[in-house]
DNA sequence: TGCCTGCTTGGCCATTTGGTCATATTCTCC
DNA sequence: GGAGAATATGACCAAATGGCCAAGCAGGCA
C-alpha cells in the first residue's frame, strides 16, 4: 500500500518543527507583546547573538514571524499569532503527561 | 542577564517537536477519526513497524495520544484533540510562506 | 570614503534524530 | 507449556540540528 503520509504533512510538520524548541518558543511567546530587534531578543535570550538570528530564520521561513527593516536594525513580529492559542492544548497534553508519570509511580 | 527561556518553554516545546515531524502528524490526524491498531497505522503509512511504534512511543511521552491494550493489539488513540484546532492556522504561516516565497521570485 | 553598529552566514563540532535490523516481551490459542 | 502474532526496545549508522566563533554585509554617520 502506498504511504498516505503527504507533502501536505511535511509542510505542516515543518511549522510544528520550528516550534519545536525552548528559545523559538520564547522568541513566539514574546513576539506576542508586539515587534523586537534581534538585539533586544537577544538580551532577554542570552545566548549568542547568531544563534539567535539563526532561530529567528528557522521562524521566518516557517511563515511564523514577519520581518522588517528600520534604520540599521532589523525588527521581527508575529505573523500568525493565532498559534498561541494552542498554548493551553498544549499544557493539556502536559498535564496528561504528569498524570501518567504520577500513574507510574503508584 | 539570565535567560527568560524557562522549563516551561522546555515542556512546552517538546509537545510540539512531536507534531514536527510528518509522520507523527499524519498518525495524529488520522487518530482524529477514532482509535487504531499499531498495525493499522503502519498499514497507512507504509514504513518499518518499528518505525511507526517508535513515533507511537514520542506521540505517548508527549502526552498527546493514548494507549490500550485490546487482546494482544494495541489500540492509540488522541488523548488531545484540541491540537487538531491549531491546523487552520497553521496551514496561514503555510499560506504566508508561499507568499514570501511568490514575493521573492517577482 | 571609511568606520561603527546590527545582523546574517559559513565553518566546524558535539549531540540528537530517524531509520533498519535483530532481539525481547506479551498476549492468544493449541 | 509451546508456537505464533502484535508491539516494543536495543544496537547501530547516516543525516540533521544547535551551538559557538569568525567572517561577511548593509545602513547610518563622521
Amino acid at each position: 500500500m502506498k504511504s498516505k503520509v503527504t507533502p501536505r504533512h511535511e509542510a505542516r510538520a515543518r511549522v510544528f518543527k520550528a516550534l519545536g524548541h525552548p528559545t523559538r518558543l520564547f522568541i513566539v511567546e514574546t513576539l506576542a507583546n508586539g515587534e523586537y530587534c534581534v538585539c533586544g531578543l537577544q538580551k532577554l535570550i542570552g545566548s549568542d547573538l547568531s544563534t539567535v538570528s539563526k532561530h529567528l530564520a528557522k521562524l521566518r521561513e516557517a511563515g511564523i514571524v514577519d520581518v522588517e527593516r528600520q534604520g540599521n536594525q532589523i525588527f521581527y513580529s508575529l505573523r500568525t499569532p493565532c498559534l498561541l492559542n494552542s498554548l493551553p492544548c498544549v499544557d493539556e497534553a502536559l498535564q496528561a503527561n504528569a498524570e501518567q508519570y504520577t500513574r507510574v509511580l503508584l
